[in-house]
Parts: C-alpha cells; sequence; structure tokens
DNA sequence: ACTATCTATTACATATTTTGAAATTATCTA
DNA sequence: TAGATAATTTCAAAATATGTAATAGATAGT
C-alpha cells in the first residue's frame, strides 16, 4: 500500500465525511476507500474514524492527524514540484510571532507583500510581548529581540537595534537636555513596562556600567501610548529604536544619552530546522531578511 | 509502488551513497533498491543520482530532494507517533486560569493529580474573576463559566452550573423563605460583586423576567467571605452553584427561590488551536474534562 | 412499525505488482 | 588484461490490490 495514497484518501474522506462520497470524488471504488482506512488504522494502531454503517465521524486523534496528514501532503507535492522543476504555489498556513510594535511595524507590510505573492498561503499573525515556545505553539517562524537561548532553534540575524532615551524638542528645551543618566531623577519619566520593566534604566559609559533609579510619572504597558505621550512634550521615555523610527526622523521625538547607550541587541529571524524548513517557510524568511536588512529603522 | 517506502531508500542510498550498502542496511535485495529509485526518478521525471555501473552520485535535485524527503519522513514519523500516543510524555510549565473559588475547589485537586502524573511539567495556577486573554497572558488553559464570546478558541463544554440565591436554614425559620423574587427587598442581603456585580438581580420565571432592585447590607468582593456570612445566618445572598456545593449538601445553606433561577450558564475548558495542542496540553484536559464531568456539584 | 434506501464492510475471483535468484553489463583495480 | 564488484535486467513465483457482488446495519419517510 502506498502510505502517502492512502493519506490522499484519508484527507479526501476527513473532508467530504463520507467514504463513498471520497470514494466518487477519486474515482475509486468503495471497498478500495474502507480498505485505504483500515489500513492505515491499523499501520497507526488507532482509530481515525467513529463509524456506523450509515455515518463516520472523525476521532480526536483523526482530526490531530487529518491536520498533519494535510501539512505533510503539501509539503510532499512541493518537494516533488521543486524536484521535477515545475514551480507550484506554496499553499497552506504561516503562523508567525513577533513583538507587538515591531510585528505592527515592520512585519506587517513584509506579510502583506508575502500573502500578494502566494494567494494560496494563509497568515497568522501573533504579535506580543512575551517570549512564546515555537513548538509548543504550532509557531513556524519568530522574530526575536535581544540574545539567544534556545539553541535548538536555527536563526538568521538581520540587525540590531537599541533601546534608546529621548523626549520631543520642545520637552528638551524647556526642561534642558540631560548629558548624563544621572540628571534623568530630575526629569518628567514616562515607563514604557514592556521595554524596560524595572524602573531602574541600565546605561553603559566609557567608565562602566551605570544604573539609575527613575520615578516614572507616567507607566505605560502600551509602547504606543509611551510614544504618544513623549511626542506630545510630556517628558523622557526609554524604547526600542526601531519603535521610534519615523519619530525620530520627523524630528518629533529626539535621541538623548547616545553616549551611554547599552549594547545593541540582535534581531533574530528564528525558526524550526535550519535548511529543513520547508518552501513555505523558506521563501517567506527569504523575503523577511531582504526587507528587514534593507530597512532603515533597524541597524546593521 | 509505495513512494513513502521508496524515499526512505532514497534517503538511505544517498547516505550510504551505494545501492548495495543501502540494500544491506535495509534488509532488501540489490535489485530492490535499484528499482525503488528508478521508479521514484520516473513518478518526479528526474535524475535522482548519476550512475555508473560502479559509483553513484547524487544529482543537484537529488540533493535538494533528499533535504525535502528527509524531513517530510521525520514530520511523518512524528505525527504517526503523535497519533498513537507513543511519544507523549508531557513535559514543559502549564499555566492554566479560572474563576478564583471554581479554581480552588474544582481545579486544584485536578491540577495536583495531573503533577502527581506527570513529574515533568510544572503548573502554574492563576485564579481570578475576571476575563483575561489567553493570548497575551500566556495561558494554556481557561476554565470559563458563562457563554463564550472569543471564537477563536477551542472548547470543550463540561457541564453547567447556576446562579442560585440561597440562605441559611436558621435564617430563613426567623425572617422567612421568600416565595417570590420581589420579596428580597424585605431580606437582609449579601452581595457577592464578583457573581453579581449590579445591585440589580435577574430572576426568570414562567410569566417572564423579573428584575429586582436589592440594597444590600453586605457587599463581599471575595466570595468565600459571603458564603460564610450567609452560613452563620445573616442573610440571604446570590452565588454559583458550584461555589456552595458543600453547604448545599450539608444543610449548612438552603437553595431558594429556584423556580425563579436563570438559565443555567455553561462552564467551558477554552484553549488555543486544537490541532496544535501538545500533549501536556492534551492530557490536562482529558483528565479535567473527564473529572469535571464526575463532579456532583456540576450539572450535567 | 415497516420498508426503501443508502452506507460501510466482507468475500472472492481476477488482475496487477512485487520479489529475489540468477544472469548481464559496465566500471574500476591490480 | 583479468578479477572483482556495483548496478541493472530477466523471469517465474509469490504477494498484493482491485472491482463486482453480496452482506449487514442504520436512517428517513410513509
Amino acid at each position: 500500500m502506498d502510505k502517502f495514497d492512502a493519506m490522499r484518501i484519508f484527507v479526501e474522506v476527513a473532508e467530504a465525511n463520507s467514504f463513498v462520497a471520497a470514494s466518487r470524488k477519486l474515482d475509486l471504488s468503495a471497498p478500495a476507500v474502507t480498505r485505504a482506512i483500515a489500513r492505515l488504522e491499523k499501520v497507526l494502531g488507532v482509530q481515525l474514524f467513529n463509524r456506523t454503517t450509515r455515518h463516520i465521524r472523525l476521532t480526536d486523534t483523526g482530526a490531530r492527524f487529518f491536520d498533519d496528514a494535510k501539512r505533510i501532503l503539501e509539503d510532499l507535492e512541493q518537494a516533488e514540484a521543486m524536484a521535477n522543476g515545475s514551480y507550484i504555489q506554496p499553499k497552506g498556513e504561516l503562523t508567525i510571532t513577533a513583538p507587538v510594535l515591531f510585528g505592527q511595524m515592520h512585519i506587517t507590510p513584509i506579510l502583506t507583500e508575502y500573502l500578494q505573492a502566494n494567494p494560496a498561503v494563509t497568515a497568522n499573525a501573533l504579535f506580543f510581548d512575551r517570549i512564546s515556545n515555537l513548538i509548543d505553539e504550532g509557531m513556524d517562524i519568530a522574530i526575536r529581540i535581544g540574545p539567544l537561548k534556545d539553541s535548538s532553534l536555527y536563526a538568521t540575524r538581520v540587525g540590531h537595534v537599541q533601546r534608546i532615551v529621548c523626549a520631543s524638542p520642545e520637552y528638551l528645551k524647556e526642561y534642558g537636555t540631560p548629558e548624563h543618566p544621572s540628571e534623568l531623577t530630575d526629569h518628567r519619566i514616562i515607563q514604557a513596562t514592556t521595554v524596560e520593566p524595572s524602573t531602574s534604566w541600565r546605561f553603559s559609559s566609557p567608565k562602566g556600567k551605570v544604573s539609575v533609579k527613575v520615578t516614572p510619572r507616567m507607566n505605560c504597558c502600551q509602547n504606543g501610548a509611551a510614544i504618544c505621550a513623549a511626542s506630545h512634550g510630556f517628558g523622557i521615555t526609554r524604547l526600542m529604536s526601531y519603535q521610534v523610527g519615523e519619530e525620530l526622523k520627523a524630528g518629533v521625538l529626539q535621541r538623548i544619552l547616545k553616549d551611554f547607550e547599552m549594547d545593541p541587541l540582535p534581531v533574530n529571524i528564528v525558526y524550526l530546522g535550519g535548511q529543513k524548513a520547508n518552501a513555505k517557510i523558506r521563501s517567506f524568511i527569504d523575503l523577511a531578511v531582504e526587507r528587514l536588512r534593507a530597512n532603515p529603522f533597524i541597524d546593521h
């Protein structure tokens, strides 16, 4: 028996929710379908369908295997097409995660471009500021900012960003521009909790590390709110450089204490299994690397 | 031909760089190997190996297909292992949220049982009475009481509970047992704010909905305090049926106005991404569903 | 309650494919 | 040039797959 054929039959049956319907669609006899499924179940040692003589229904494991089978068949189809040189469009579901603002600002445009070019792919963009487990949560690709820990993953570095301190020119004009981190204690501070959860802001200088305890007048659990408040001249905040690229360029915000910034944080595209990633994932990564490397708000 | 077998043979041949060596390793005859590869090449319409009668060497497309084939076979192996359940040993961190009292009374015992059975899992139980976003807060599983809104989540219904009105027999003896919601205005009311945040208590009767404005003598933001106060005969309170199962059974509290109770509220176990739910999550859900369905304080 | 109908499954004879031993061909090494 | 060995082909036996027809079970409509 060809296992892949059996899987194709299985997928068809599961979608049609009927053996006969699937047999008609696949141009097979009904017994052929029954037998294919029966064998698959025997090989797996698991019931895939609950059946009566008139109805069938996927079991829980069946439903899980259905997803797997579908993905694997798609993957196989791609691989075969690749081998014989006939290009076929990637299809299926692509799940990607990134920090909230990074995702919104820098990944979304890439993703829409990718989706436009690959109409058969549906995307799942999960932007949040906590680190998730790629495998557990079924992610295909993650954007990570900062040093990497999990070494079982493959990563491509696309540049680096920095924690920067900034305020609006109006604010600085009125209250003065700090020349040393220690002066921050006298200023109105806007705290973006996702960037810098602690109220000790750490800096580095030629003379070594400096830690300054700030007392925020405003706490934002949303970075966007901190940007907004700082732009309106309320005070000084600390953010990621990629979050305020536009504002810095437009002069709405001004970068200060540049000489005391900590080491830059790498930006990585992280994914499972190196060259083993399939066409869908590889093609997205290729595009993303290219676009992110060309992104003026990410340093290289 | 079984394409799956053919691919396995192909991978083996490519790794051994020899047909005979692969045949020995796979316990097959040499012709079987030759034929399998020949067929695979025919199906793909592509040369996979350059061969002389004495040597073989992967072609470029062969090398690429080798990577793909290996990945697909691994993926399939995983999927099969997943299906027949042989691989799963849950491990990692499991984060679960539930309403405070529901968690304390009904989830904690299940969780401890689960942790005992799965020593490699650590749990994070977050019990609070506000609804949190599963994704944002990194929850794996949530227990939700009431109708579900977020349809992007998967849910398994385990039963239903009700808002019930109750008081101690002593109190009822002294002050009388209300026969209609409207009589509540004359009674001492203990308000459990998390169950019924408004002071309008809504009921349903054969004649339609009834809303009664109560004036609580005591406001509890902790359900446990309301239970305690009612048990001591202070007054009438309104709680969830699962919160006072023991008290009702022991006769410490007595359920009143039963004919005017609103429709029952479903109890659901909610989790992300069905097929992607991993062993850790699935196994907990399996256990929790079983235990909760057997729970006498939850109706079915 | 009964029957017609449709679905899944089994039985069985037939057709197809797969198999390995042996023979063949080609290349490398000594 | 001969000997050795790898890949391939040949061929008959064995294994497998297939479709038709028959069976069994469930449902819907009368």
